[in-house]
DNA sequence: TCTGGGGTCCTAGGACCC
DNA sequence: TCTGGGGTCCTAGGACCC
């Protein structure tokens, strides 16, 4: 039984984090629109986060690429205008794109804050998939005053690369029979999956083109690349049967880390950080109703080298002082003090429903169910008063250096 | 004045058991 | 005295994405 051909779109909004920056600076009554100027989003220097998140197609023509640093932008454009992120802007115009694409089909993926998946199969009782397409794009520019690009396809792998081709405000379109003319001739590097690491192995082995990886022998690329390379082979020939998946499925793991001012290089300052990090982590596992098996540290030293250690935890839980107190033996074991210190993360892993949670009579010591309650208390402190607020003592400095991110609704 | 922060998934090696 | 191999769990590190 052959099965129905899927009607696929990937929308991709142009140079989000700028775009939307722009249109919440004009609607605060702002004179100029930053994405007629040369203009980059980016993080702080003197916070030694200075890289560019978003540019302006000015600040493109200047030569300046995503992720670089603003030292390197402002060496190719010197009147660059330079702006903070606020996710929070992201979130309300992301959630606005998603609304008005809800009314296409019910069968959407948020794939990123600025990128979604439509499955439009049972959705097209009039119109083919091209002409809804050229209607989102219409209405997104006129109702959110925004431009998107559109991949047209018929799986997500060639509707993803079809949005990539040529921007800002177009729509493309990726068949199977269009893919040896317009995907194989593109380099390697634009395959999505194939990153930077990826490249110089292939390129070695005379592989440049998408179309080179295509003809190449699968079991070739799996005895060099195992799972990675039977992947690879199948998005150069433009095969994916991934679903578009509308359900938002529960987080594996929760993180939050942070590149220090200055280098640390006391066990003690180092304790304080991780402290904060996980005050904010397990207010949001507790936020997400989940519970955690395991603990993650991650130190980065000044050279850029990164080590991270994990431990089971005594019982799963959300519980602040015990993922502090197993945090704290892994900073013991994996760190000798004087070793300077440039980024400290932490992350909880293994992560479960709390209905899921055997309550034990002897896990469940008096002692926790104390600390729980303190947890919940300060969480409802945080909910009503705001997140920084409320703090517990010794927090209280280094709180202000975290940003706090705000869960997804 | 170099080099963010949030994730997911995979791999390789060691421990341990049968 | 000989000394296999499969399965599972755990951990550290790495590749990739936006």
């Amino acid at each position: 039984m052959k099965k129905e051909q899927r009607q696929i779109l990937h929308v991709d909004v142009n140079n989000a984090f700028l775009s939307w920056t722009a249109l919440s600076m004009l609607k605060q009554g702002s004179k100029i629109d930053i994405r007629e100027i040369p203009a980059i989003i980016g993080g702080d220097e003197s916070k030694r986060s200075g890289i560019v998140l978003a540019k302006s197609m000015k600040a493109k023509e200047c030569g300046i690429k995503t992720a670089e640093t603003i030292y390197q932008a402002k060496a190719k454009c010197p009147n660059l205008s330079i702006y903070p992120s606020n996710f929070e802007v992201y979130r309300t115009y992301s959630n606005k794109l998603y609304q008005l694409l809800c009314e296409y089909t019910d069968q959407i993926e948020r794939f990123s804050i600025d990128e979604c998946f439509l499955d439009m199969t049972h959705f097209l009782m009039k119109g083919n998939l091209l002409e809804k397409a050229k209607e989102i794009s219409r209405r997104v520019k006129e109702e959110l005053g925004f431009t998107v690009n559109i991949g047209v396809a018929h799986n997500k792998l060639l509707a993803k690369m079809a949005s990539d081709f040529t921007k800002p405000d177009k729509i493309h379109t990726l068949w199977e029979k269009e893919i040896p003319t317009r995907m194989w001739p593109l380099p390697i590097s634009e395959l999505f999956m194939l990153g930077k690491k990826t490249v110089p192995k292939l390129y070695h082995k005379q592989i440049k083109t998408i179309g080179d990886l295509a003809h190449t022998q699968e079991e070739k690329l799996i005895k060099q690349f195992g799972k990675q390379g039977k992947m690879l082979w199948e998005y150069a020939n433009g095969i994916d049967h991934s679903e578009v998946k509308s359900k938002p499925e529960k987080p594996k793991g929760i993180g939050n880390s942070i590149t220090l001012p200055q280098n640390l290089v006391e066990t003690e300052k180092i304790e304080e950080i991780v402290s904060a990090l996980i005050e904010q982590v397990t207010y949001r596992l507790r936020r997400q109703n989940m519970l955690a098996e395991v603990v993650n540290i991650q130190l980065r030293t000044k050279d850029f080298v990164d080590t991270s250690h994990q431990g089971k935890l005594p019982i799963a839980t959300a519980n602040t002082k015990i993922i502090l107190e197993k945090a704290k033996e892994l900073i013991q074991e994996m760190y000798h003090e004087g070793i300077p210190i440039r980024l400290i993360g932490v992350r909880v892993d293994h992560l479960k429903e709390k209905e899921e949670e055997q309550i034990s009579l002897f896990q469940q010591t008096k002692q926790n169910t104390k600390q729980e309650k303190l947890d919940k208390t300060i969480d409802q402190l945080k909910e009503k008063y705001g997140y920084h607020l409320i703090t517990r003592a010794g927090n209280l400095e280094v709180e202000n250096m975290i940003q706090f991110r705000k869960e997804k609704e």
